[in-house]
DNA sequence: GAAGTTCATTTTTTT
DNA sequence: AATGAACTTC
């Protein structure tokens, strides 16, 4: 591609954006205003004129968006290895790179949420407390919120005054001190300690800072404060800082985006050249009138208008329905209307708040033989059989890993349990350093359990022996010699089969090594503990089912948006709290309806189920602050059977008693068990539940609020 | 030490 | 409704 080609089909503004290489710049670019197009575009322009590849670091939000950067750049000709990354992928890489400098080791594991959930616990164990009123979920709040704003344990006690503070102040300390005696990180730490590195380490960051001669910084409204010193001292020398973002879909100020980045900008670079991108390449004048009347209502917010020059198109729907199940039925059949017309799945997507709302719409597509594709690629790596695996591999490259190391020892179960375990523990306190010592020790004493131990050392070290790459090889060496391949095709039947997803696993190395050849097991551990819910999903062939948040930076040319409800969109949470919450809220939602090219439709359910509870709901306000005469209107009801079926579930007054319309020998009859005599009332949880004794089935007792009961006469 | 059972909780969004 | 943690029993 020529030069001029670059420059193709570009707006004035969208040129200067590309044209300008030397120093700070800042694009505020709107919602479908072809930001990618030409922070891709400025990458290539730089690399060919003024910089190599690799002394210009691209970083985007998401791996996917990185890898798709990555190919359109290789695509327009740059032959050099350019790094495109995400914060938390350029910081876990720069951190092995300088390992010694950051006081790591560089083997060092990084810790999923389930794991640092699971250390928080310990620490708040082992600092004598209860986790009844030291709720590991919310110490872990404070404690990632503080890491967010470069406040480490000593800073944070220095800071805490009040008795909770002070408390949360010791957890975090002895939180650290787990994490650093398995020489692990949580995701909170790999932004942390980069920053702190380049704060403190005049040389580190001279050096990273010559290194990175040109930045691009995309989504800057959601960058965090750690974030931001990375970036502002990745930036200090040369000073060719390119950011790019909106304030309007700023929505992850509750994990520490601070808006304020992008709006000092120019405080922080004077000489900055602003560009600003307001003319919408992606959807229909009616969508964006739509979305804009709605973005207005946010009173903390420089005005911008989005405008376009396309068709106003077919104005924006919005859906009533009797529940969840109609709702998601509707679409099902609408989508299967827009296939017919010639639509295709990959064009298709349905948001939601929450993941919560997803299993409706799945068994809603699925029942239809409906292609769709869910962004959840963490999932996958949460379940156990995966975690099992992925264990043995952490322990062969960390051998100060204890969570892995107690994990793999239990999976497939080897007759070692607490006792042993804890004397495990208790050995390695004493000895120091990693386990290999303390297994050592533990195997050397007499009795069935040092036996044990002793087996399972040597298939560790076994498997440290075979080599790092290719990847595949050493998942096949742990599947095979742990016993874990055997235990799971014993384990797996039907509806559940674990060893299928460890093949996928399996897979998913094999793909690694394909696509790096030079790839190790470190590589490969690093690469998947930072894979985000957005990296999974595949272009084209399938619809597409995600939350709001993911959905950000994506485009489908028909959108649903479900769950339209107060309390669901905005969250309750973000009711009960300030109005920069809600106002967060409403961009969520400008986010998802922008998101749309052609067609979007909204829809809310009268009664929705939500953790087993069938709730009356209310339409969200944001509805109301639509433009009402553009948008088109549907109520769907229920014909009389669905209608009498519905009541049943749970709205007939005859049949829903409230807990007190039940009483101990009272006859009921259950669709599943028959008659059956009320036993009694109990409060359990939140809930009450009534007992029932079935005669051959025994007692049941079901939630009041959930079961449904004939009441006989 | 392990397997099965009961009980209790779920409070958003994600790297 | 569903999942996970605690408890009990073998």
């Amino acid at each position: 591609m020529s030069h001029d080609d670059l420059l193709e089909n570009l707006t004035d503004a969208q040129r200067e954006a590309v044209l300008h290489t030397e120093g700070p710049l800042l694009v505020l670019a709107g919602a479908g205003s072809g930001k990618t197009r030409v922070i891709t575009r400025r990458a290539v322009h730089i690399a060919r004129t003024v910089a190599r590849p690799d002394q210009v670091l691209a970083i985007t939000f998401t791996n996917k968006a990185a890898g798709e950067m990555r190919e359109r750049i290789w695509g327009l000709g740059v032959a050099g290895r350019m790094w495109v990354c995400t914060f938390h992928s350029l910081c876990a890489r720069l951190l092995r790179e300088y390992a010694e400098a950051a006081g790591l080791a560089s083997n060092y594991t990084i810790v999923d949420q389930a794991d640092r959930r699971q250390v928080l616990r310990d620490a708040i164990q082992q600092c004598g407390l209860d986790a009844m009123n030291w709720q590991p979920r919310s110490v872990e709040v404070r404690i990632s919120d503080a890491k967010n704003r470069l406040i480490g344990p000593d800073e944070f006690e220095a800071q805490a005054f009040d008795y909770s503070t002070k408390t949360v102040a010791r957890i975090y300390h002895r939180y650290q001190q787990l994490l650093c005696e398995q020489q692990a990180c949580d995701f909170d730490d790999l932004l942390m300690r980069m920053a702190g590195l380049l704060q403190c380490d005049e040389s580190v960051c001279r050096e990273l800072s010559e290194r990175f001669r040109y930045l691009l910084i995309d989504e800057y409204q959601d960058t965090n404060r750690a974030q931001y010193i990375i970036a502002s001292r990745l930036a200090s020398l040369h000073r060719n800082i390119c950011a790019t973002g909106d304030p309007d879909q700023s929505i992850y100020a509750w994990r520490g985006a601070d808006l304020r980045n992008i709006l000092d900008f120019e405080a922080d670079y004077p000489e900055a050249c602003v560009v600003r991108l307001e003319q919408n390449f992606r959807s229909t004048g009616a969508i964006l009138s739509a979305a804009s009347t709605l973005i207005d209502h946010n009173t903390q917010r420089k005005h911008k208008s989005l405008w376009t020059s396309g068709d106003v198109g077919m104005p924006v729907r919005v859906w009533s329905c009797d529940d969840e199940l109609m709702e998601a039925g509707r679409i099902a059949e609408d989508i299967e209307r827009q296939l017919s017309d010639g639509a295709e799945p990959g064009d298709i997507a349905i948001f939601y708040r929450i993941n919560a709302l997803s299993r409706v719409l799945e068994d809603a597509l699925r029942t239809r033989h409906l292609p769709y594709q869910i962004a959840r690629g963490i999932e996958f790596y949460g379940r156990k059989e995966i975690k099992d695996v992925l264990a043995y591999l952490r322990i062969i490259q960390n051998p100060a890993d204890e969570t892995a190391l107690f994990r793999a020892m239990g999976a497939p179960s080897r007759g070692i349990g607490k006792v042993t375990m804890d004397r495990i523990r208790a050995e390695r306190q004493r000895l120091g350093g990693d386990f290999d010592a303390a297994l050592g020790k533990i195997r050397s004493d007499k009795g069935a359990a040092a036996r044990k131990v002793g087996a399972f050392a040597d298939l560790l070290s076994s498997l440290r022996a075979v080599p790092r790459r290719p990847v595949q090889a050493v998942v096949e060496a742990v599947l095979r010699e742990s016993g874990l391949e055997k235990s799971l095709s014993d384990a797996s039947d039907i509806d559940n089969d674990p060893l299928a997803n460890v093949y996928e696993l399996v897979n998913a190395a094999r793909q690694f090594d394909a696509e790096n050849p030079e790839g190790t097991l470190e590589d490969w551990l690093q690469q998947i503990s930072l894979v985000s819910d957005a990296d999974s999903l595949a272009e084209g062939g399938a619809i597409t089912l995600m939350t709001l948040h993911t959905a950000k930076g994506l485009e489908f040319p028909y959108v649903y948006m479900v769950g339209l409800e107060d309390g669901l969109l905005p969250h309750q949470r973000a009711m009960q709290g300030d109005l920069l919450e809600l106002e967060e809220e409403r961009r969520l939602c400008f986010v998802g309806m922008t998101r749309a090219m052609r067609l979007l439709t909204l829809s809310h359910a009268k009664y929705r189920m939500v953790r087993g509870i069938t709730e009356r709901t209310r339409a969200s306000r944001f509805l109301n602050e639509l433009p009402q005469e553009e948008l088109a209107r549907s109520i769907f009801e229920s014909d009389r059977d669905r209608s009498v079926a519905h009541l049943g579930r749970t709205h007939d007054p005859f049949r829903r008693m409230g807990g007190d319309g039940y009483y101990p020998g009272q006859r009921v009859r259950h669709d599943e068990y028959g008659e059956g005599e009320v036993v009694g009332l109990e409060p359990r949880g939140r809930s009450l539940y009534v007992r029932i004794y079935f005669g051959e089935y025994g007692e049941r007792s079901f939630a009041c609020e959930h079961v449904s009961l004939y009441v006989m006469e």
